[in-house]
DNA sequence: TAGATTGTTAATCGATTAACAATC
DNA sequence: TAGATTGTTAATCGATTAACAATC
């Protein structure tokens, strides 16, 4: 089992990314070491979390003085592959679409969008922020032919299941869904629902807990 | 203790939303009764899971025949505070803020941006799909003045803290972040993180773990 | 050295899953 | 009725938190 990444609980995945942004403002600021007391003090974790956290992405700290930012921060963005560029395929330019095209900060995540898909003709041909828009008739083929790995789906979610199948067809293997529908896939392909809807239902309950 | 809300796990406020949109999906076509082992098996999940999930909404079904789809449809619209549409403000018209102002459907899910802010002199005074976008400085009276409770922050990183604070001066309730960066806020204030790096990091990394 | 911090094992907590009586 | 399903209690699982020895 030499080469196999270890399986790595989700919730501390979805905080790895809050500790890379908070360390990359306190090496801004001239720190140059941090302790898990500190960092959990600052983003209000428990200590032993967060020493749990960054032990899965094999970092080695010294007692008494903890861990160095600079180290830290790739650490983490090598864990996460951030440090790589992957290639991925966008469908679907909406608002959304255009607006994720337009984020070109999506680079320092590791994600290189280099093509776009859409069937309105008035698209189709253009280029969006230096991204090209094509027909959806050449994606499966594409990604086939190009290796693509990642798929980011903006459609509304009338059209996801379709698109989805188109993908699958083409070999994808990971789905960043944004639109809010449950997607059918095998059980291999990774699927990140990233839908605000999800994140609304938590917004709105909590105010209105709130609120009584 | 008669008016008070109970509180609900956010795992269990996380599917709620994927729950609607099946159960609307199938009442369009036709179903109006519906189980729990339905679907459960359609999403891949424990049917045990999902009677629990819809036993907090307070909704009760019929041993052997299942769930009314369009009570429970609105069972669960109520209980998130879809029905009503509140009020909110939206801050920072990028390619993000202005795709989220741009789609219309916000509505449905009890939203209502009214107003957007920015400090671009270009932007400001323009109305983006029918939203005035005004200047930052009367966010905080703005807020104030008319009572609202949600902010729908979407400016870049840096600026997040600062607005926040603004936000919290005016008297927010409850902050809905895209910024990737962690807010610090009073204890009482909602915080909603609906930044992408989160999402992408769970989708990076499993990818990785899956292609060795 | 003394004291703060790491790294790890044990205890706790909460969410998921299993089991099953009640029901129509 | 028989059989599928609800609603709930009990068991399991995994993540969080507490405790503490090792370390520089």
């Amino acid at each position: 089992m030499i080469n196999e990444l270890k399986s790595v609980p989700e919730p501390t995945l979805r905080r790895l990314p809050v500790y890379l942004h908070y360390l990359k403002d306190i090496y801004k600021a001239g720190k140059s070491e941090v302790s898990t007391t500190n960092i959990a003090g600052e983003l209000k974790l428990d200590p032993t979390q967060v020493r749990k956290d960054l032990a899965y992405t094999g970092i080695a700290g010294k007692p008494k003085v903890g861990y160095d930012v600079e180290v830290l921060i790739s650490t983490i963005e090598d864990f996460l592959n951030w440090n790589n560029l992957t290639d991925a395929f966008l469908v679907g330019v909406g608002n959304l679409g255009m607006a994720i095209l337009g984020y070109n900060g999506f680079k320092k995540y590791g994600l290189n969008i280099i093509a776009a898909f859409d069937n309105d003709p008035a698209k189709i041909g253009r280029e969006i922020h230096n991204v090209p828009v094509l027909p959806i008739e050449k994606l499966s083929d594409l990604i086939k032919r190009m290796h693509i790995h990642i798929g980011i789906l903006t459609v509304p979610a009338t059209e996801a299941q379709k698109i989805t199948a188109l993908m699958i067809q083409g070999g994808i293997e990971a789905i960043w869904n944004f639109a809010p529908a449950s997607l059918k896939v095998p059980e291999e392909i990774v699927v990140e629902n990233a839908g605000f809807t999800t994140s609304l239902a938590v917004l709105t309950r909590k105010l209105a807990e709130k609120l009584k």
